[in-house]
DNA sequence: AAGTGTCTCAACCGCCGCAGC
DNA sequence: TGCTGCGGCGGTTGAGACACT
């Protein structure tokens, strides 16, 4: 949380207070926000425009939930973003009671957390894709397989506790196997792993155009990752 | 108990696209 | 057709909370 300040433009910056929640609240609700520039002057707030709409947009706005994201809305980021990138307005969109801006703040917190484990680029493996027939016929099992050539963020999917060894593979191919246990948190942190941080960092990426967005309810996806997560 | 590192959340900044003129 | 103002978006940062040593 910012300090609050006063400008030189008498423009206040920083955090809101109650009143000014208030303020804002009670105005845009009886008389809406038919122009966010002007406002604040007829809500008698002393702040700009954006802040007021973002105050609105991502904390006072009816709807909107609070705290910590469920697995099934981690599970649910992490597909869309395989779907759409950095769209954190988009991915909003079909996240009800979710914000932008903290849909982006969970992906940065999750990127952050996961790049630590990436490898010097000689050391680069990626994983086999889950659904291929193979795995499906050794399920729980995650194949690690070294190669130069692809985006060194995917060798985040050796898990902390499994599969670090096989950073030390050479130009000779490695294979490992890293037992992905049955836990659901496990399985979000595959998820992000397999394909999520790649496209994190691989801007722009392609989307996958064989999903239709504009049929895509929130029901309709979380339909789709219980076939493909069946454990909640 | 104190110091340090990490996480989380809220807010700001700058850019871009669009509509109106 | 170019300019301007506005809303919206994504990236970044600040600071408190919490965990760890």
């Amino acid at each position: 949380m910012r300090k609050s300040s006063v400008d030189i433009n008498g423009v206040k910056k920083g955090a809101w207070s109650e009143e000014e929640d208030s303020k804002l609240r009670s105005y845009v609700l009886r008389y809406g926000h038919w122009n966010w520039r002007l406002l604040p002057k007829f809500a008698g707030l002393a702040r700009c425009g954006k802040s007021c709409r973002l105050r609105w947009v991502n904390y006072l706005k009816p709807g909107l939930k609070r705290g910590r994201f469920t697995q099934e809305e981690e599970i649910l980021i992490a597909k869309l973003h395989r779907q759409l990138g950095n769209k954190w307005s988009a991915m909003a969109a079909k996240i009800p009671g979710r914000t932008d801006n903290e849909i982006k703040n969970y992906c940065h917190t999750h990127f952050k957390k996961h790049s630590k484990k990436v490898p010097s680029p000689s050391q680069i493996t990626t994983c086999k894709n889950l659904e291929s027939s193979e795995d499906l016929q050794a399920p729980g099992k995650l194949i690690l397989e070294s190669s130069e050539t692809l985006n060194p963020t995917a060798a985040t999917c050796d898990s902390e506790d499994s599969a670090s060894s096989s950073q030390s593979a050479g130009a000779e191919e490695v294979e490992e196997e890293a037992v992905v246990g049955e836990n659901c948190e496990r399985r979000i942190e595959m998820d992000f792993n397999d394909g999520f941080l790649e496209s994190f960092w691989g801007q722009p990426f392609v989307v996958d155009t064989s999903y239709s967005h504009d049929h895509m309810t929130y029901t309709a996806l979380m339909e789709e990752e219980a076939a493909i997560y069946p454990f909640t």
